[in-house]
RNA sequence: GGUGUCAUAGCUCAGUUGGUAGAGCAAAGGACUGAAAAUCCUUGUGUCCCUGGUUCGAUUCCCGGUGACACCA
């Protein structure tokens, strides 16, 4: 979690390389990934921030029983909703499972995903900012409720000016965690803020596949018909008793959640997902079209 | 066949006492430092069904047409 290698000279060895595969949900990674492991001799180092649960499975579109008996993946059902899981752990464990790989004499090792914020914490780094503390969020949270954002804004605004004027102050979360941050710490969120790219002793080669609009939205729409059709009501009810969890927090879940209340009905809940997934892939191509360093493949 | 109602944004509709129009949804664009499949922000010009008439001016009123729906035969 220090990074006490930071003043230390960066070891730079060109022959190891971190291909990363990334691309909207639903536009073929897993397939892609696989194929190109096979290739470089490599697993597959998942970068998703909900296939890693091991109690989310159809929802989540994980790779088949056939395509996980064809590569080891890592970092897919590893972990469990109950655990919190975060981008800062995956960046920890990411990076010291490909350490370890390396050591073990791959060359080129193989990371697939869609999620955006994980990737760049492997790519980059998070600065030093502290994990949240649970409680103090859950009691944040529940004044964004009940007051909500302006008052938690004129607190940000008397502890921490800078945050005040540089974060989004209409977002409830992200006043949240600025709050939280400099009530845990006693310093301003914005002091954590170094806005370096931290050195990785690695070359990294980014792959974006994308597909024409109105195709991907066509996958996307059958992809949650067949979820639909694979059980994903039955999964969704055993998730119940977690709903409540981040982890839960999810397209194709929450929707089944309302649906199992009785406030809409299956084939609403399946529209839905259908629509928020879309909004999901796009909010994946906003995030990734402002990096120069991916490399795009048009499938 | 007759009578009536309706025809406006991709969809559902509102509205203009005649001065060329606006909501919801869909859609599009953007942001993002331990919740990120989360969370937040921004964006509405469309032959107002078609032809003709009245009028300075018609999407709005009138005649006719076309289509949809309802009722009566």
């Amino acid at each position: 979690m220090i990074t006490g290698r930071l003043a230390s000279v960066p070891h730079i060895d060109m022959g190891r390389k971190l291909v990363i595969v990334l691309g909207p949900t639903a536009v073929g990674k897993t397939a892609f990934s696989i194929e190109l492991a096979l290739k470089c001799g490599s697993p597959v180092i998942s970068c998703d921030s909900r296939q890693i649960f091991r109690e989310m499975t159809i929802g989540t579109a994980v790779p088949s029983a056939s395509q996980l008996a064809a590569v080891k993946h890592y970092f897919i059902h590893s972990h469990s909703v109950t655990d919190n899981y975060t981008a800062g752990r995956y960046e920890v464990e990411a990076l010291e499972l490909i350490r370890r790989l390396f050591a073990e004499g791959h060359e080129t090792l193989v990371m697939a995903g869609g999620s955006g914020f994980y990737i760049d914490a492997v790519c980059k780094g998070l600065d030093d900012f502290p994990p949240a503390d649970q409680e103090l969020r859950a009691a944040l949270s529940e004044r964004l409720r009940t007051e909500g954002v302006e008052s938690l804004r004129l607190d940000l605004k008397k502890l921490d000016p800078e945050s005040y004027e540089s974060i989004d102050i209409a977002n409830g979360q992200r006043v949240v965690r600025a709050l939280e941050v400099c009530l845990m710490t006693g310093r301003k969120f914005s002091s954590f803020k170094t806005a370096t790219v931290k050195k990785r002793d690695f070359e990294i080669e980014k792959i974006g596949l994308t597909r024409p609009r109105d195709v991907l939205y066509d996958r996307i729409n059958r992809r949650v018909l067949q979820m639909a059709d694979d059980g994903l009501v039955d999964e969704v009810r055993s998730l119940v008793p977690y709903r409540s969890l981040p982890a839960l927090q999810t397209v194709g879940y929450r929707e089944i959640f309302d649906y199992l209340d009785g406030s809409i009905s299956l084939e609403r809940a399946v529209e839905l997902i259908q629509r928020n997934t879309r909004h999901y892939a796009k909010r994946q191509l906003t995030w990734w079209a402002r990096d120069p360093e991916i490399r795009w493949i048009n499938l």
